[in-house]
DNA sequence: GAGTTAAAACGGAACTTGAG
DNA sequence: CTCAAGTTCCGTTTTAACTC
């Protein structure tokens, strides 16, 4: 069968008597054109049903309009609200997204930068943390990072130090007796290591008694369950007949906690406060929807391609001046009281 | 100087040529 | 017949230059 083939700006030319670069400059710089010459090029890319050739635009100018996206699962929903956001910016900014999922095994990760690469990406966003920033800013492209270690790129992420000192404040004004921290290792460079900090200083300097509790929990629902089952019997335990505020680095994991206390109790009990982070859907969704603090995700979405445009777009001029130093940007958290907090 | 154009350029695949 | 070198092709953008 014989295909068809493309209409061209060659056949328009030719069937309205223009060159191509007048074809050309309908489309990139109309105005150049005398209002009755657009009708006439326009009405012939109606008649001959035009439509029109990117990969000869790329091929011609270089620029793919691509943006590489590099994120750690989509099987936690931080992550995919995150890449749902970022893909809803093509409405705003025009770019259009190539997304590997990562696996935390850097040689893979590497690979899949190349692969991004040899499609001629024009910028990159990652929220992957297996890959050093020193190592992404080798890229020679701009590159945004949210929520991980970023000294030598472009971030945004979440004021982590001001969420968790607002939520344990908030814990502290509800007369909580002894505040307790749940946390993951994490590393000082990544931003939300702050939380541990925004939560020590708020019990400081209320003079609250205090204590973080440091502990791997895993990716998984069950490889969480475990250790924070093991952690609540010694809190009970331990400040039994007190008044506990707990703070946990994420909705899950105060999910999983609040359910063994209603395994328990039957009930959420006065004498616990709970409070998670991220404000994730299962936060809302919980059996007492649980109070969070609630990442702007649609803000920082929106924050990372909009610093990553405007880095891509300086690129193209004549003379561009590079950014001198990363440019880090920080979107506020909106502390979200429910039912676990009074 | 506004409106227009011819020809080169882009980068790699596929096809053609020529030598051995 | 094989293999490497050379040419063409895809459909746009870009540059320099032309005309009125």
């Amino acid at each position: 069968m014989a295909r068809k083939k493309n209409v061209t700006f060659n056949d328009i030319a030719q069937y309205t008597h223009f060159s191509k670069t007048t074809i050309s400059r309908y489309f990139n710089n109309p105005d150049s054109l005398t209002p009755e010459n657009q009708q006439i090029i326009s009405d012939a890319l109606d008649k001959l049903n035009y439509k029109e050739n990117k990969v000869a635009k790329i091929l011609a100018n270089g620029q793919t309009e691509f943006v590489g996206v590099l994120i750690p699962s989509l099987s936690m929903n931080y992550y995919s609200e995150m890449l749902n956001q970022i893909l809803a910016s093509y409405k705003k900014y025009g770019y259009k997204f190539l997304v590997f999922a990562g696996n935390g095994h850097d040689e893979t990760e590497r690979r899949y930068i190349q692969e991004l690469m040899s499609y001629k990406i024009e910028g990159l966003i990652v929220l992957s943390h297996t890959l050093s920033s020193r190592e992404l800013s080798d890229l020679q492209i701009p590159v945004v990072t949210i929520e991980r270690e970023d000294q030598f790129v472009c971030s945004v992420n979440t004021d982590n130090y001001l969420g968790a000192h607002e939520a344990t404040s908030l814990l502290i004004h509800n007369h909580c007796d002894v505040l307790i921290h749940l946390n993951s290792p994490t590393k000082e460079n990544v931003p939300a290591y702050r939380r541990r900090a925004g939560f020590q200083d708020a019990c400081v300097k209320a003079g609250v008694p205090h204590e973080v509790i440091i502990r791997d929990f895993g990716l998984s629902y069950q490889e969480a369950a475990a250790p924070l089952q093991e952690i609540f019997d010694n809190i009970e335990q331990k400040y039994a007949g007190q008044k506990k505020g707990i703070f946990l680095s994420n909705d899950d994991h105060a999910n999983i906690l609040l359910n063994l206390l209603i395994r328990k109790y039957h009930t959420l009990p006065d004498d616990y406060e709970l409070i998670g982070f991220d404000g994730a859907p299962i936060s809302e969704q919980a059996i007492y929807p649980i109070s969070t603090v609630g990442q702007q995700i649609d803000q920082i979405a929106d924050e990372a391609v909009s610093l990553l445009v405007s880095q891509m777009q300086e690129r193209k001029k004549r003379h561009p001046v590079p950014l001198a130093e990363p440019v880090h940007k920080t979107v506020p958290p909106l502390l979200i009281r429910r039912q676990t907090t009074t």
